[in-house]
DNA sequence: AGGGGATATTAC
DNA sequence: TAATATCCCCTA
C-alpha cells in the first residue's frame, strides 16, 4: 500500500491550534501547548499540561505563542479545569509583580496556585446513618451508637464516635455489618456571609468623619490610597471596618492583611461581633483542607471577607473591591524568600490594577507611606483621640547615668518602685526587653575569651535555661561549658548585659511573691502553651510580664498598669538605615499597650541618651518631630551617575533591605548596560570596609569574566564606593 | 570503573 | 520546582 504523502505536518493547516501557558516554575515565560480537539481556552483558564516526565497545572497566559519552538516538540493540554479562570487583572499583577521584584513569572503565579488540589472537585465529607438492620451481637458501646443516631440524621463518623463515647472501631464493626452506612455529607458552608449592618458602632465626631471619608472612597470605586495614621486604641480598626462594610454593601469582596503574629482568635471575634459572623482566613498554618476551600470560595465568590497574612494577597479574588493592610508599618510584610516583595506595597498595586481603593492603618506609619500621604499621593485620615475613657499613658525617660542599677542588676531604683507601687495597686506590670535569652555575650573573667559564633561574627547569646550557648544569626548552637575552652580556668565565665531570663531572674529576687510571665519565642511549649499564658493575663493570674517584642504587637493586655522598657536604646545603634524607625515603631507599640482599657497609666524608658531624638520623641509624644526628623535624614536617594554601571556594592545587613536597593536602582537607573542588579544569594565577591561587610549583588551572561569585570570597576568607581548610603523605599509608588 | 555528593540544566 | 545530566573527587 502506498504512503499517504498528502499529509504534511510542515504546513501551519495541520498544526492546529496552540496556546500560551504559564507554569508555576522558575520560568519567566509562557510555554506552548497544542489544544486538543474540542477544547477552547481562553487567557486565565486553568489548564493540566504535561512537563518532562510530570504533569503539572498552569494557566493559560496573554502572551503570543512562542513560534521558535519546534511543533515536532510541542505536547498537548490534558486537562481544562472547571474553576473560574485567572481574571485579567490578576494576570496583569502577576506581571507587574515579577518584573518588580525581578523574579520570574512562573515563581509569582505559583503563590497564585498555592493550593492546587482546590481544582479538585470538593470531596464530600462521609456521614453514617442507620439503616434499621441489627447487627448479630448487641453490646452496649454499639448500642450507644444506634442510640446516636437514632435520630435518623446522618453524622460523621469522628462526631458519632465522641458522642457515644467509643472508639471508632466500634463504629467500623457496626459499618461491617451493615447495621450502619455511609452517605455522603455536603461540606458545610465555609464561613456564613458577614453582614454589613450586624452591629454599627457608634463613634465620636472624629472617628465618625474618619469613616465617611472612606465610606466615600469604597463608593467611588476607583483606587485610592488611604492612609489610617491614629494611636493606639483611638479606634482604627472599627474605624476600617466601615470601608469594609461599604465594600460588602456593594457586592464586592474585601481584604483584611494583618502581619501574621496579629492573626489571632482576637482578631477574628472582632470582626464576628461587628459582622456577625468570624471571616475566612488565610496564612501559612492553615490546614490543607481549609486552604483549598478558602481558595475555592474566593475564586467563585462564595467567600466575601478574607483577614490574611501577606500571601492573600494573591488569592483569586472574583469581585475584589477592597484591601486594608493593618499595622502597615511591620516588617513581616516583607517576604525575604523566593519572591522578595512587600505585601503592603503590592497592595496597593494590586488596588491600582484593580481600581479599588487600598486603606493602610497603623499608629506608627512608615516612613515611606507618611511621605507618600505628605506628598499627597496618598489620603491620610488622623485619629488622635483614644477611644471611649482609654487614657495615654504618661511616658518618662530614667536616665541610667543618674538613676543607676545596682551592680550586675538592671532594673534601675525608680523602675524598681514603680513596679511595687504597680503591684501593691492590683495592676499589672510589663517589663520589655527586646533580646531573647539570658545574657548577649559571655566571656572569660581570666583570659578575655568570647565566645563566637563559629559561621557568623556574632556573640553566642547565653540561653542559661536551655544550657546553650546560640547564636541568632544562624541558630548555630553549642552547650554552655563550665570551664574556659581557651585557658581552661574553672568559673571564670561571666554573661554580659541582661536577656529576659535574666531580667526574669532579678524580678523573681526582688518580687518573690509576684507571679511572673516570661513571653519569649524561644520558650518551651509552642502556641497552645503561649496562648494560656496570654489567657492568663488576661484573666489577672499575673503580676508581671517580662517579654521580648512577642508582647509588642497583637495582643491586648486589659489590666496593664505600667511598662517598663528596660533598654530602650536597644537597635538604636544599629547599622540599619531604618534602626530609629523600627526603634520608634517598637516603643510606641510596647507603651502604647498600656492604659488601653482605662484608668491610669504609665511607660518608664531606661535610657542612656534621653535626648536621643527617638527616645525624645517617645516620651513626649511628639511624634510628628520624629517624622520630621527622620524623612529629612532620609532624603538621599542621590544616586552616582552610573552610565556603563555593571552592577553595585550593597551594604546588605539585611538580604531583603540590599535586594532594595537592588530593586531602587534599577529603577533608578534602568539604561545602567548589559549586567543587571539582583539578587539574592549570588556573592561572587564580598569585600570587606571597616567593620561592615558588603555584598556584591551582579548578575551577568555567562560570556562576562565578571571576577576581572569586577576588579576593574572597583578600580573605577571610587564615587560609587563613596556614596553607599543609598536611601530607597521612600517613594516605592513612584510608579503610579 | 564506579559510587557519592554537589551543582548545573532543562522542561513547551 | 523536580527530574536528570554533569562534574569532581575518591576508593578499589
Amino acid at each position: 500500500m502506498p504512503l499517504d504523502l498528502t499529509l504534511d505536518l510542515g504546513t501551519p493547516a495541520h498544526l492546529g491550534r496552540t496556546v500560551s501557558v504559564l507554569l508555576p516554575l522558575a520560568v519567566d515565560g509562557p510555554y506552548t501547548y497544542k489544544v486538543p480537539a474540542g477544547m477552547e481556552l481562553a487567557p486565565g483558564d486553568i489548564v493540566r499540561v504535561p512537563l518532562g516526565p510530570r504533569e503539572m497545572i498552569g494557566a493559560v497566559w496573554d502572551d503570543p505563542v512562542d513560534p521558535s519552538v519546534g511543533h515536532n516538540r510541542l505536547r498537548a493540554v490534558l486537562h481544562h479545569y472547571d474553576s473560574p479562570p485567572i481574571d485579567p487583572s490578576l494576570r496583569r499583577f502577576v506581571d507587574w509583580v515579577a518584573n518588580y521584584t525581578l523574579s520570574q513569572r512562573g515563581m509569582v503565579l505559583r503563590m497564585v496556585l498555592r493550593a492546587p488540589d482546590a481544582l479538585e472537585p470538593e470531596r464530600a465529607v462521609a456521614a453514617l446513618r442507620v439503616t434499621g438492620k441489627t447487627p448479630d451481637r448487641v453490646t452496649p458501646s454499639r448500642q450507644r451508637v444506634l442510640d446516636a443516631l437514632a435520630g435518623g440524621e446522618p453524622m460523621p463518623k469522628s462526631a458519632v464516635a465522641a458522642f457515644a463515647a467509643v472508639s471508632s472501631s466500634v463504629v467500623n464493626g457496626l459499618l461491617e455489618q451493615g447495621a450502619l452506612e455511609a452517605v455522603p455529607l455536603p461540606p458545610p458552608p465555609l464561613t456564613l456571609p458577614p453582614e454589613p449592618d450586624f452591629a454599627r458602632p457608634t463613634f465620636d465626631p472624629g472617628q465618625d468623619d474618619a469613616a465617611k471619608l472612606l465610606r466615600a472612597s469604597v463608593d467611588e470605586e476607583t483606587f485610592s490610597v488611604t492612609l489610617i495614621d491614629g494611636v493606639t486604641g483611638s479606634g482604627k480598626t472599627e474605624v476600617y471596618f466601615e470601608a469594609l462594610a461599604e465594600t460588602l454593601r456593594m457586592g464586592k469582596q474585601a481584604l483584611v492583611l494583618l502581619p501574621e503574629i496579629a492573626l489571632t482568635v482576637d482578631f477574628l471575634d472582632r470582626f464576628a461581633r461587628r459582622f456577625g459572623h468570624r471571616p475566612a482566613e488565610w496564612h501559612s498554618e492553615m490546614p490543607p483542607r481549609m486552604r483549598e476551600r478558602v481558595w475555592r470560595g474566593v475564586a467563585t465568590g462564595a467567600v466575601q471577607a478574607v483577614v490574611g497574612a501577606r500571601s492573600a494577597l494573591f488569592l483569586p479574588f472574583q469581585k475584589l473591591g477592597l484591601v486594608v493592610v493593618d499595622e502597615e508599618h511591620d516588617t513581616a510584610y516583607k517576604q525575604e524568600e523566593g519572591v522578595i516583595y512587600n505585601a503592603r506595597d503590592m497592595a496597593v498595586v494590586r488596588g491600582h490594577i484593580g481600581g479599588f481603593p487600598v486603606v493602610l492603618a497603623s499608629a506608627t506609619p512608615s516612613i515611606e507611606s507618611r511621605v507618600n500621604a505628605d506628598q499627597g499621593r496618598y489620603r491620610r485620615i488622623l485619629l488622635t483621640a483614644r477611644y471611649a475613657a482609654a487614657k495615654l499613658p504618661e511616658i518618662t525617660p530614667v536616665d541610667l547615668r543618674i538613676d543607676t542599677p545596682e551592680r550586675g542588676q538592671f532594673l534601675a531604683p525608680s523602675l524598681v518602685k514603680a513596679i511595687e507601687e504597680t503591684i501593691a495597686n492590683k495592676g499589672q506590670a510589663l517589663l520589655f526587653l527586646n533580646r531573647r535569652g539570658y545574657a548577649p555575650l559571655t566571656l572569660c573573667r581570666s583570659c578575655g575569651h568570647r565566645f563566637q559564633c563559629p559561621n557568623c561574627s556574632t556573640w553566642l547569646v547565653d540561653h542559661r535555661f536551655r544550657g546553650q550557648l546560640v547564636c541568632h544569626h544562624c541558630g548555630h548552637n553549642e552547650r554552655r561549658p563550665d570551664q574556659c575552652p581557651v585557658c581552661d580556668a574553672e568559673d571564670s565565665l561571666v554573661a554580659c548585659g541582661p536577656g529576659v531570663e535574666r531580667v526574669a531572674e532579678e524580678v523573681a529576687t526582688r518580687f518573690p511573691d509576684a507571679r511572673r510571665i516570661v513571653l519569649s519565642s524561644d520558650l518551651l511549649g509552642g502556641v497552645k502553651k503561649m496562648r494560656e499564658e496570654f489567657d492568663a493575663i488576661r484573666n489577672g493570674a499575673a503580676d508581671i510580664i517580662i517579654g521580648t517584642q512577642l508582647v509588642a504587637k497583637g495582643h491586648n493586655f486589659p489590666l496593664l498598669a505600667l511598662v517598663g522598657v528596660v533598654d530602650a536604646d536597644l537597635g538604636l545603634a544599629h547599622g540599619d538605615p531604618r534602626a530609629a524607625e523600627r526603634t520608634f515603631q517598637l516603643l510606641a507599640q510596647v507603651t502604647g499597650r498600656a492604659g488601653r482599657a482605662g484608668g491610669d497609666s504609665r511607660a518608664l524608658l531606661q535610657t542612656y541618651a534621653p535626648e536621643h531624638p527617638v527616645i525624645a520623641a517617645i516620651a513626649s509624644g511628639d511624634r510628628e518631630a520624629f517624622y520630621a526628623r527622620e524623612i529629612e535624614s532620609r532624603r538621599i536617594a542621590v544616586l552616582p551617575p552610573f552610565g556603563r554601571l555593571a552592577g553595585i556594592i550593597i551594604s546588605a545587613a539585611d538580604r531583603a533591605t540590599s535586594y532594595g536597593y537592588a530593586m531602587a536602582l534599577r529603577r533608578t537607573a534602568p539604561e545602567s548596560g548589559p549586567v543587571m542588579v539582583l539578587g539574592p544569594s549570588e556573592a561572587p565577591l564580598a569585600v570587606l570596609r571597616g567593620r561592615h561587610r558588603f555584598r556584591l549583588l551582579v548578575q551577568a551572561p555567562r560570556s562576562v569574566d565578571l571576577q576581572a569585570f569586577l576588579r576593574t570597576w572597583l578600580a573605577e568607581a571610587p564615587a560609587v564606593r563613596g556614596s553607599l548610603r543609598v536611601q530607597v523605599d521612600i517613594d516605592p509608588q513612584s510608579f503610579l
